[in-house]
RNA sequence: GGGCGAUUGGCUCAGUCGGCUAGAGCACCUCCCUUACAAGGAGGGGGUCACAGGUUCGAGUCCUGUAUCGCCCA
């Protein structure tokens, strides 16, 4: 017998092969499509651009699994697959990072270098640490088409955003105007609405007095959070309805501090039951109160500089920071006695989502998309079916954001983005254009000179909207835009199913209408991947320091174990509690797969025959690896990426491990010891080719999942079984690996049942190791098709069974004088015992089971003595219940004898 | 305030169209270092399916309500 070969070492190590494997991926060329259309269908994914400041984190590797596994099946199964790669510039984060850099290192601001020199500067910080992620994504295994990597702020991302901008110019849905924006003080520049978010923290309740003018000693008591916002108050509201501010409606107020006489006005939209039922109105700082404002004609009052310091319409508080002017404010009131009382609460704190500070609603000069034109197109796509999400229910969070959609505030007071393509003249006009206008140069409308151009930059997700087609040359009609667009999958995070999925689908429909509509949607499916949690099921953030790293986990464990243990513990639609020893059960099926295929392996050195073995157990593993083929097909097809991998999990270890690898040993000893060109020879050689066929099939059906691994394996298998292609990567998918034969199946499980029998009864009886004694199996009548397939592979049986030897025949047959006893579906195992042998487990455990029969017995004959089961049940389930009911009975019967014979021997 | 999700052995989770004695991995107990793998093999114990009603011949599964936890929107 051949010893395994000695290249590979008894325990998958996963760090030495990773690396110069994804090398040979990389010379392969394979990760990038053939540059001629081949007439394959294509299969494109967009990988979501993570931002360029960010580093790789568990939902980054979970997601690009995922994309990875559909790349690199979709490519086995014959598609020209894109999968294409990139950051976006996240204008915020990176300016930050840079400005903070800048004043650590250099103790200078942005304004200190200028504009042009500072971004000269993010530019080179970009090119330093821009790739991060991108070859973090690489030590995960990701396949994508490094040679079209893209960057938002490429020039040609760069002039697809001018184009998408000055199309919606002239469509007249970009428009400019002062309204009330989130102002973020620390960043200085405002957000969208999507990029805020509200917290619940403890605060307090002001109860101010504001004197009523004309009728001395009269007060109106407002309740604040924000007490320092009074000073732009410009009226108090209450409800229509409330008795107790009737006869105020109309009157005066005089605010104090400021001294401004500002009206009571009554408004729907005040709950009577907070606070006292009198609410300030501060348009300039509040979103309720800037409605409420409008509809009463309310004057607006900004307070705020950008940093967030009041400014002189604070009159006596000028200067002050918002925190100094809440405290002089309160003592104001309390040294006056207007200060009524205080209360605790807890309320909702809005945050920026980047910086984390206090959002100030602030009126502003801002750039806006009109949202609505766009969204139309956007809800039918997913009516029409023509866009996917998957899980489903995540279309309802979609459509709610669609039907209820609000304006897109796209400028930012930052330098790093896209500049706004809009010039003025020197009345102030504006004008978009994608070509730059040079200062000085007439504007193309009023024939007025340029003077200058918008100095405010895009939102970040005005270019990421556009990633679908933008990186493949759009505007420009290029041949990869003619090819890759529309993409089939697109796999995401739900927190942006608006802020990015939703506009891209609008961009779709909006931009790509050189298209016929049914082409527009940017992909066909939508997948919404897990959030990952950690151990006690809290989100894994930064702050909170309880992320895994999943760098530090592909180096503790090997990538194939990170990503097949994410698969296979995240079910779909549920998010998925992680802690580091969880990547055990990929590592240890990782190793599983490494040695079963170590001991193949370690046998396809010798003569392998031109035709597979057809035993039964051959028969066998072919059905169930067609099955398990099937179930992976399926599960990849549908993106039921935990499906898929619990069935291979299965078929390798419960199946094939378990049972074909430890059967094949009696055929593979057997051909060794033979004569060379002997029946046993013969046979070990076929057996060879069925070991060999069934590593093959099975390894390609793991490479999307763990894809090193197989990959590595794949070079030590002989060229007959690497299915024409010297890379696993580039070999094809075996949908079809064998065929169901539910024969063989059914025969096999009788082998199991027997053996299984047997090694029950010998762990009962603690029967030593080294015994091997003959077993009996003794079959009920009725039964003879069960009793010639276990005859006919008695040898495996002994095999498997670890006995000396084995006779098959019918219930009754004689037996030796002491036998411990087993029973099975068909029949009754025995083994031969030393007289005087303690049975008393062995009965223990006949009496239990006869328990758990009879219990079930009782419930079917129940069951089946209800006329109205009978009348109203499926006849199907019926019949199937009936035969349960008889296989029970059959089973208990078989379990009476067995238990005689124990008690009478 | 509105919406969504979860609740099944000690832990993490499967459970399809309502129909096997509710499954798996980890952990636990017994035995085994048998030349692919001790990161392994063989055998075993352990669950009132959150709670209360209802529909049904039949409910972990469907309906209503309650509780607890989590997420999203306003």
């Amino acid at each position: 017998m051949t010893a395994t070969q000695p290249t590979l070492p008894s325990r998958f190590a996963p760090g030495e092969i990773e690396q110069p494997i994804y090398r040979r991926w990389l010379d392969s060329g394979l990760m990038t499509p053939p540059a001629e259309p081949s007439g394959r269908p294509t299969f494109t994914i967009m990988i979501p651009p993570p931002n360029v400041t960010g580093v790789l984190h568990m939902g980054h590797a979970l997601n690009n699994t995922m994309q990875d596994i559909v790349a690199r099946q979709r490519r086995m199964a014959g598609h020209e697959v894109l999968w294409l790669p990139g950051t976006d510039h996240a204008g915020i984060a990176t300016q930050a990072v840079v400005e903070k850099k800048l004043f650590q290192e250099q103790g200078l601001t942005r304004e200190d270098l200028g504009r042009d020199a500072f971004l000269a500067e993010v530019w080179r910080w970009k090119e330093h640490h821009g790739n991060t992620i991108l070859e973090q994504l690489k030590r995960l295994g990701c396949s994508c088409d490094w040679t079209r990597t893209r960057f938002t702020l490429d020039p040609d991302l760069s002039r697809a955003v001018r184009e998408a901008f000055v199309r919606l110019w002239r469509r007249g849905l970009v428009y400019r105007g002062a309204r009330l924006v989130n102002w973020d003080c620390k960043l200085q520049t405002a957000v969208s609405d999507d990029e805020i978010e509200y917290v619940e923290r403890a605060g307090k309740l002001w109860y101010l007095r504001y004197p009523v003018r004309g009728q001395e000693g009269r007060f109106v008591t407002v309740a604040t959070t924000r007490p320092e916002t009074m000073l732009g108050d410009t009226g108090v509201a209450v409800h229509p309805a409330d008795e107790r501010y009737r006869d105020l409606v109309g009157a005066t107020l005089i605010l104090p501090i400021v001294e401004r006489p500002i009206p009571v006005v009554a408004d729907e939209t005040v709950e009577a039951g907070f606070g006292t039922g009198a609410v300030k109105v501060t348009p300039g700082h509040d979103p309720a109160d800037y409605e409420r404002g409008a509809r009463h004609g309310l004057p607006v009052i900004n307070l705020l500089e950008p940093d967030g310091t009041l400014n002189e319409n604070a009159g006596p508080f000028a200067g002050l920071s918002r925190e100094q002017a809440r405290e002089a404010v309160v003592a104001w009131f309390e040294e006056r006695g207007l200060l009524e009382k205080i209360e605790d609460i807890r309320h909702n704190v809005t945050l920026s989502d980047r910086s984390k500070t206090p959002i100030e609603p602030l009126v502003s000069e801002q750039w806006f998309v009109r949202m609505e034109p766009m969204a139309g197109p956007a809800i039918e796509a997913v009516r029409s079916g023509a866009l996917r999400i998957q899980p489903e229910r995540w279309t309802k969070v979609y459509l709610d954001w669609l039907e209820n959609v609000r304006d897109w505030c796209i400028s930012r007071q930052l330098w790093w983005g896209h500049r706004i393509p809009v010039w003025y003249d020197e009345d102030g006009v504006p004008v978009a254009s994608v070509e730059d206008l040079e200062i000085g140069s007439p504007h193309p409308e009023t024939g007025k000179p340029i003077v200058r151009q918008d100095d405010d930059v895009l939102d970040t997700w005005a270019s990421s909207w556009l990633w679908p087609f933008a990186t493949l040359g759009w505007p420009e009609e290029t041949s990869d835009l003619a090819r890759f667009y529309p993409t089939q999958f697109l796999s995401t995070a739900r927190d942006i199913i608006y802020l990015w999925v939703a506009r891209m689908v609008m961009a779709g429909y909006e931009f790509m209408d050189s298209r016929p509509p049914e082409e527009r949607c940017p992909f066909a499916v939508c997948y919404i991947h897990a959030n990952v949690l950690d151990a006690k099921g809290k989100r894994m953030s930064k702050s909170a320091g309880n992320g895994i790293d999943p760098v530090d986990m592909i180096e503790k464990y090997g990538a194939d174990a990170v990503r097949y243990s994410l698969m296979i513990l995240t079910r779909e639609g549920q998010d998925v509690k992680l802690a580091e020893n969880r990547f055990e059960l990929g590592q240890r099926f990782c190793n599983k797969i490494w040695n079963a295929a170590r001991f193949v392996l370690g046998h396809l050195g010798d003569e392998i025959a031109d035709q597979p073995a057809d035993r039964l157990e051959d028969r066998w593993i072919r059905s169930r690896l067609a099955a398990a083929a099937a179930a992976a097909s399926d599960g990849l097809e549908g993106y039921h990426f935990h499906d898929a991998a619990q069935a291979l999990y299965r078929f390798v270890w419960d199946e094939f491990c378990d049972w074909y690898v430890e059967g094949a040993k009696l055929r593979l000893r057997a051909g060794a010891e033979a004569e060379a060109g002997g029946l046993a020879a013969v046979e070990a050689a076929r057996v060879r080719r069925t070991l060999g066929e069934t590593l093959s099939a099975l390894l390609r059906l793991l490479h999307p999942f763990t894809p090193f691994l197989t990959e590595a394996l794949w070079a030590h298998l002989p060229p007959v079984f690497q299915a024409g292609s010297d890379l696993i990567m580039g070999a094809p998918w075996p949908r079809e690996a064998g065929r169901r034969d539910e024969q063989a199946e059914a025969d096999f499980r009788l082998v199991q049942d027997a053996v299984r029998g047997f090694r029950n009864v010998r762990a009962l009886l603690d029967l030593g190791a080294g015994q091997r004694p003959t077993g009996y199996v003794q079959i009920d009548p009725g039964l003879a098709d069960a009793e010639r397939a276990l005859a006919d592979r008695s040898e495996l049986l002994v095999h498997l069974a670890d006995l000396g030897a084995v006779e098959v025949g019918a219930a009754g047959d004689e037996l030796p004088s002491s036998c411990g006893v087993d029973q099975f579906a068909a029949g009754s195992v025995f083994l031969p015992l030393p007289a005087g042998a303690d049975r008393s487990a062995l009965a223990a455990s006949l009496e239990k089971k006869r328990g758990r029969v009879a219990k079930g017995i009782a419930g079917l004959e129940k069951k089946l003595g209800n006329p109205r089961f009978l009348a109203n049940a499926d006849p199907e389930v019926v019949e199937s219940e009936r035969a349960r009911l008889a296989d029970l009975r059959r089973e208990a019967a078989i379990l009476d004898r067995n238990l005689g014979f124990l008690g009478g021997a």
